[in-house]
DNA sequence: CGACCATTTGATATGGATCAAGCGATGTGG
DNA sequence: CCACATCGCTTGATCCATATCAAATGGTCG
């Protein structure tokens, strides 16, 4: 039994209304037991950094963004999760980012101790939990290396990423704005923008509306920028 | 039982002797069976990326280095593992990237397909394996939010991490070069050197060799640079 | 239409890279 | 035992990519 087919098999205990009013109390405060997939409006707290972990999350539609804010008030967004993906499995007992979403979306709750509690007697659940966090690693370590290359070859990654991940071979329609690119290119707003400037002036891509682009020229793309 | 426990419940079926040449051939392929720890010279290659992910590693003394070198030449080490730390623990088939002693050092090599089996039957090491890859995760979390920020604050956070590290309280022995020390932190040699004179001059640190640092006020160190 | 917000564009500043040279340990051969 | 080569590290001078500051543009919603 898969780890999808494992959460499916759980039989939903309640179904919480979506009725929480913006940012006044946090999402999981309200999702207790797992339940069917549950709303979440733009700019919304699913779960904010050290609070105790007791859900992880599948986004069924929308997107997710997990970042940290740092002292100085830098935010660096750690990952994009689009529908499919899982976020929240960090191993420890708190949350290690926040994660807000960044359209309205719906996603699925689960309880930790469900999950433990599957994973105790089904060693394929186990292996799934392992080899997502191993996916989520992976991740990361990409990330790590696309943050110590220039500003052209971070936005090039990051359409081809986003193209890779969203199905669609060369149209891609972001969901997050350029502030939220930025954080998570580790750039400013200006750069990313003026990047994609630069790159739809070479003819590389095409924007035939600041948030949808068009790749024209992956070759390019892919050897930097 | 424990990972390590039952990584040590493990009969050691050969011992190889420590006589490959250099680079001449991977430490990989000599190492098939667990055995008892192996001797690695500085500088030797335990495996390259892409290589099959044939085992999984524990330092047993001196220091390893995980890095990925990139088309043009520019290297990221993604992580430095000391004594007791496990590394070469990615999900896949292949490993992402290579290591190397950075000191003359002795590892553990550990068949995966040993520990799979016994994670097979063994919660508990199924469990450790998680957890392990979930403090890896969470190492890797830090390194990209290390990234975007200044000279200072990624060498300063790179001390106090050795010192945490190696459990001496304010006196570290750096077992890598400013080399190292550069492309593990996304700087270059010369931007480390200065910044560690910056922090000397401010007596922050004191250097009584290359290699050795004191940390004589990490309030500073902390609270950035 | 007008206010608002996201995005783009322009002008300037700067942190760190790059290029280049000097310095101090360590080791080797005469 | 000392000249000398080597290697890792430091220091200095200059350059450049990206940040910062500032303003214009454009799309969206009342």
């Amino acid at each position: 039994m898969s780890m999808q087919e494992a959460l499916r098999a759980i039989r939903p205990v309640t179904m919480f209304p979506p009725r929480w009013s913006s940012h006044a109390c946090s999402y999981s405060d309200l999702v207790d037991p797992m339940g069917a997939p549950l709303p979440v409006r733009r700019d919304v707290e699913i779960y904010g950094e050290s609070e105790p972990a007791e859900h992880l999350y599948m986004v069924v539609s929308g997107a997710v963004r997990t970042y940290k804010v740092l002292v100085d008030g830098r935010r660096q967004i750690c990952a994009f999760h689009l529908p499919g993906d899982f976020f929240g499995l960090e191993t420890g007992e708190t949350h290690s980012f926040s994660a807000e979403a960044i359209t309205n979306s719906k996603v699925l709750a689960i309880k930790r101790s469900v999950v433990m509690a599957l994973a105790e007697h089904d060693n394929e659940v186990a292996r799934q939990l392992w080899t997502m966090t191993g996916a989520e690693l992976r991740r990361m370590q990409a990330h790590v290396l696309l943050l110590i290359k220039t500003a052209k070859e971070r936005v090039a990654a990051f359409l081809l990423e986003m193209a890779e991940r969203t199905g669609a071979p060369d149209e891609v329609d972001l969901p997050m704005s350029r502030q939220d690119i930025a954080d998570y290119l580790g750039l400013t707003i200006e750069t990313v923008s003026r990047t994609l400037t630069d790159l739809e002036n070479a003819a590389t891509i095409a924007l035939p509306s600041s948030r949808r682009v068009v790749l024209r020229d992956r070759n390019v793309l892919c050897h930097c920028g």
